[in-house]
DNA sequence: TCCGGCATGAAACTATGATTACAAAAACAG
DNA sequence: CTGTTTTTGTAATCATAGTTTCATGCCGGA
């Protein structure tokens, strides 16, 4: 039905008894919160008796006050939920049940929720953190993030010095964390299946009191008992697997943060490494 | 009391256990909506029992369900009455110029123009071409899409066989090609500045007539010229670096749809990675 | 003033929601 | 791997919400 309860009591008001209208007037002065309480709550407000009440929203079509009830969250729902990029479909050209639209769809919600949970003044602290160069970086992931992790540690190692990557899929990472210790910073991505080696850098971190920052899922690896900063990335997806575009974007905004916080030696290490291309000749000049 | 629920459940977050988390997530997830229900409802909506539910917001500081919901419909009607709800931007606690919203506005928009410049007909053919077991499949990416090409192996080596990661930044990838004939297909990422070697590779694969899969930036790599089929999506970020975010969702997309394509293998390979898994013990049973 | 018809609320009843007790399952520590 | 602790869901219980019945009261018309 299309017609909201605030135009079906409009529509009925000339036939509404004397009680039915006190009920009515109490309902449209705050819309639609005041129905939100229990049928009682509703009732007492407006000085009616409660089978005014059931009897009133029969009139209007529902079946119960329940339903009536249920309506209203719904209207209220839709009255507040975020209007931001909602979108018939992203491919115009393929149906709005292609694999293409479906999934796309996900994943902007996947990112809506992400930012939506996520704290800037965390954010904001975490950037801080990596942006000082008194702090060495060491960046972790597991099986599925590992590509996320390194491609995490690309683009920071162009930003700062000290960064390094620690292939926690390999069995000699613990060497890498012998120099670890409480000034420096540990960047772990870690979702679903949580893997033991993860947890247990997570620890080792911890023993030598490194600030551990914690990329996750919703449900959180067990690494945010230790983590002192951690971010909920949304994954869920139309497919057999996770979608980590969330973590990927929080990553990516992470590193231009940095990078804007820190344009000064940026800039000349890019210069270096531009320089450092042009003699291997790695890239073509021009397209 | 000044603390809403919402903070209450942020506070004490990391102390929750799995099923709580899991229910958190849900509240948090279109808060305070999805609490104005029956607790019958949350629970189901979370995939939790009733008592979890009523448990976790005693622990939150309620008295009992009713007056953690009249606490919700308190925060709502405050909420609904402060003018400033209308929610224009993605990280709501962060200013519109934040680097948060900056960045993600941006990513949307790649998002979406790439999405709009893909012939779903040509997504299709490609999907189909990768599903075929009879062709193996070659992925290889440059210096910054190498994270990338990794990812989308690891993903379409458990969907079927013959799937193989070429590492380009290594001298050794010409001994990787030598099977390689016209029943196959190499998939290439390529970005600006588009590299030598992977231009190489694209020449050698032409050569033998092997199908090329090319998934490039706006600008396109060269190597257009012999792909057989290319995507060309948006990059542009603001940062000193690209944003691979619309790459990632298209070979995500490709995954989730070759993997639909062959569900009756993949289910097959992935229950057999499951059970390596679990003798292996890489990852923990539960969180 | 009395009567019929409708509106209304008290009270009984029913259904559903919320809580508690307990047992099974899972995680954890040794 | 085993015993212990914690977490979790099932089922029983309790409480409250919602509905129905029915007696009372109110109003307009004779």
């Amino acid at each position: 039905m299309a017609e909201t309860a605030q135009e079906r009591i409009k529509r009925v008001h000339d036939t509404l008894t004397r009680a039915e209208r006190q009920l009515a007037v109490t309902i449209l002065e705050n819309y639609p919160m005041s129905g939100l309480g229990s049928i009682t709550r509703l009732a007492e407000k407006s000085g009616v008796s409660t089978p005014t009440v059931a009897r009133m929203v029969q009139k209007l079509g529902f079946s119960g006050f329940p339903e009536f009830q249920s309506a209203l969250r719904d209207e209220l729902e839709a009255q507040i939920s975020n209007p931001i990029s909602k979108r018939d479909s992203w491919s115009e050209h393929a149906p709005q049940e292609h694999i293409l639209n479906r999934f796309t769809e996900a994943v902007i919600e996947n990112i809506r929720q992400t930012l939506a949970h996520i704290e800037p003044s965390e954010f904001d602290a975490v950037t801080k953190l990596l942006a000082e160069e008194s702090r060495a970086v060491y960046i972790a992931g597991g099986r599925i993030t590992h590509a996320l992790s390194e491609y995490f540690h690309l683009h920071l190692q162009v930003i700062r010095k000290r960064v390094q990557h620690v292939r926690t899929t390999s069995n000699a990472w613990p060497h890498a964390l012998l120099d670890l210790d409480e000034n420096d910073v540990v960047v772990i991505f870690d979702i679903r299946r949580y893997e033991n080696s993860t947890l247990k850098m997570a620890e080792i971190a911890r023993a030598k009191a490194a600030k551990i920052v914690l990329i996750t899922d919703q449900w959180q690896s067990p690494i945010s008992r230790y983590a002192d900063h951690s971010f909920n990335c949304r994954i869920e997806a139309p497919s057999a697997w996770d979608s980590t575009i969330a973590m990927m974007l929080l990553s990516e905004t992470l590193i231009a943060a940095v990078q804007e916080h820190s344009w000064g030696q940026t800039r000349e290490r890019m210069k270096a490494l531009e320089d450092m291309f042009d003699a291997t000749r790695i890239f073509r000049k021009f397209v």
